[in-house]
DNA sequence: GCTGACTATTCCGTTTCGGAATACTCCACG
DNA sequence: CGTGGAGTATTCCGAAACGGAATAGTCAGC
């Protein structure tokens, strides 16, 4: 029976999504994905929700009904009791890995010796509004789950709180950095190796 | 000639790590990583540094030169001036993508409906614990580069300083966290601050 | 001379990414 | 109406990344 035992940390996660017990079709499930996970899980691809959804039907923990509309035949996914138990098992066991980064920006800075200062000046100002941008989205996220009469979402709220201050404090973090470099290069003067 | 005409990323970060000038095997190269890369640009697997190690080489990126000790062979890796070039362009012409972070706690708040409170608290601690401890390794590292009579570690520094920054400020998070989840739920008494 | 930690490399299967291809639906505009 | 473009829904494919185990030599200490 058990086939693979477990699914995946992101068949898990859009397991979660689910848990909020809606019926979804995979393309929804993605745009609620982008709308919640990507703050601080990044959003799996278009490809990878389906075939993650195909992982979880067979393991029984999605069930999907199929409707026709129209022309076309459409798949509707939802949370299986079986799907509700293992999401629990998995949340209350599985150990809780340190966060993973791939910061992209950080990485240019530290090769720093290979760039002109201006140009990691830039990156940096690209980066900035990239995450004003981010922080201005997930606040009117946050302001949507105000309306939460059955508390349903009040660990999104949780998190969302969480993710502004984690997104201002990345905001700040860049200006410090914008200093530092700015201190730094004028005096400068380099020789390329 | 020219293969696949770049590097992948992770290629670019690790030819980037031998940028600063030394000659390492597939092993130390994992080292550096390991003490560098890995607080802001998960560093990759081991076996990812030598597949990535072989490209290059094939690229022209890097040259690698065969040493004996006593019964085995082991290959010592150098940036290429071509390696150089290439660095140098992918650093100044690529975009810089948003960082992607995948904070596996976050998750597991936000689908704190389906979990019992005193756990999300449980690894909450943990994760600070986690966090505390990346920050004193850091601060280890970021000593280190105190000594820099070249200067060639000068943008390390500012990476180092944004990284403790960074990690500061996800600590006060972690613990803003902890009271929103602690309020949430008064059953629960909350650890020392 | 043995043992165990460290150095060095390779292999293999799975997970994840990313983008393109296909095709239907629905609405707005002429 | 009817057509075209934005949005919905799904699939395919190849490349990138991960993770852990297997193999094997080196070197120190006992």
């Amino acid at each position: 029976m058990a086939r693979s035992q477990q699914a995946t940390p992101t068949g898990y996660a859009l397991l979660g999504l689910l848990s909020f017990g809606r019926h979804l079709t995979g393309y929804e499930l993605k745009q609620f994905a982008d709308s919640s996970l990507r703050f601080f899980y990044a959003a799996p691809a278009m490809s990878q929700v389906y075939s993650e959804l195909d992982k979880l039907e067979a393991a029984g923990f999605v069930n999907g009904r199929e409707t026709t509309v129209g022309e076309r035949t459409i798949r509707v996914h939802s949370i299986s009791r079986k799907g509700i138990t293992a999401l629990r098992r998995w949340l209350a066991q599985s150990p809780v890995g340190p966060p993973s980064l791939k910061h992209h920006l950080a990485l240019r800075i530290f090769l720093g010796h290979m760039t002109e200062p201006g140009r990691l000046l830039e990156q940096v100002a690209g980066q900035r509004s990239w995450c004003e941008q981010t922080l201005t989205d997930l606040a009117i996220v946050r302001d949507g789950l105000e309306d939460d009469p059955d508390g349903r979402w009040s660990h999104a709220r949780i998190v969302a709180d969480w993710g502004l201050d984690y997104y201002r404090a990345e905001l700040s973090a860049l200006d410090r950095l914008a200093s530092a470099l700015a201190e730094g290069s004028p005096a400068v003067v380099r020789p390329r190796t």
